[in-house]
DNA sequence: TAGATTGTTAATCGATTAACAATC
DNA sequence: TAGATTGTTAATCGATTAACAATC
């Protein structure tokens, strides 16, 4: 019921978290099935069975999965269950925008500090929030108990921040900036980074179709 | 020498390409290994032999590869010799983030357009350019042959929207909104959400450790 | 030459899918 | 009961890695 799950099974639990809490929200929708999850997230139904049965039992043979309940269930087993207190390090446009964006409290996260080591940037607000000096980072991650960070700084600054931040106790960092990062065992890294995913569908846009 | 490359193989080569061209600007280096690059990475360097060889044989024995050798045939491979212009829809804080990206041109692609519904942002500028009504979206794109869109709309919106690009002609998505999307075959979609991220990386933060 | 590193093959490892008994 | 759908097993499929001959 544990044993290392696949990571690859534990990336698609969110993606099936979101399309539940999606359905729940749909007036007189409360249950559904393998097969009608995967057709909503374009993947095969028995490959949702089986990344479930990784953690328990969690629908009835003939009827399907209770849609809150199952929402429950990938709570938990996410440990969303409180609310994650998250640190933003750089306040550029990204961060700004990652700063006021609506959609992570909703959904388990909430951004409660924003550094910058820039002097004119540290004092603005950012998302309600005023940016504080990066040197101070350390202390403040420590004070408030943070173990998530989103990176959103420059390239060249970002194994330097990142290395301060699991210093501090960071455990997860999702990272904006275009560098591998490299970090101790134990830590998550998750990246994102527009272009990578732009290049990798331009291989299917001959340059001369459509 | 190509007989349809794994999906998986074709979304490493962008990070070989970044992390190669981080390699070139660091003075005097002018040549490298599967094992260097490997290490940087992260990854194998097996993998990284194995992925190159689907497209051709651009090392050589006893010395590895040159660099900017290499960066040249990923960029064929990868069709970015041109630079490809690219629509972004929604001009919210995210798409205001986008458009003012520096780091789209070095790489390949560069926004030369932007699009919302909200009579409120039009007219307004996005990074340089002009906010363009969303009802001009098909004539537009179609005019400027655009192949390439960048979705940053509410995911009420992502959809249809997706549709509307489609129906113009676009052939590549990359969606900033936390919802599954349904395109016909031969479009590609990549999906960037962060709470997803987020989320997979918590389920490895015991609520109680650190 | 000796050392290094490629490209490739075969072996291993892991993930997905098909199928079905169990059962609601 | 008949129909539907689960959880799970076994089979298939695909990706990664180890190993090495070739060769720079």
């Amino acid at each position: 019921m544990d044993h290392t799950i696949p990571e690859i099974v534990i990336g698609r639990l969110p993606l099936y978290l979101r399309e539940l809490s999606r359905m729940a929200g749909e007036s007189g929708k409360i249950k559904t099935s393998s097969h009608e999850l995967a057709q909503r997230l374009g993947i095969s139904p028995a490959q949702i069975r089986k990344d479930l049965s990784h953690f328990g039992e969690f629908g009835k043979q003939g009827t399907g999965y209770h849609i809150s309940y199952l929402i429950e269930r990938l709570t938990d087993i996410l440990h969303l269950n409180d609310e994650w207190p998250v640190a933003l390090v750089g306040a550029g446009f990204l961060g700004q925008a990652l700063a006021s964006y609506r959609g992570f409290q909703r959904r388990g996260f909430a951004i409660t500090c924003v550094f910058d080591s820039d002097p004119a940037k540290v004092g603005v607000k950012a998302g309600g929030l005023v940016v504080q000096d990066a040197a101070t980072m350390a202390t403040r991650l420590r004070e408030a108990g943070i173990r998530i960070a989103i990176l959103a700084v420059p390239a060249d600054a970002a194994q330097a921040t990142a290395d301060a931040l699991v210093a501090a106790g960071v455990g997860a960092i999702l990272s904006y900036a275009p560098v591998s990062l490299t970090v101790p065992p134990g830590v998550s890294v998750s990246y994102s980074d527009p272009v990578v995913q732009l290049q990798q569908m331009t291989y299917h846009l001959s340059i001369e179709n459509e």
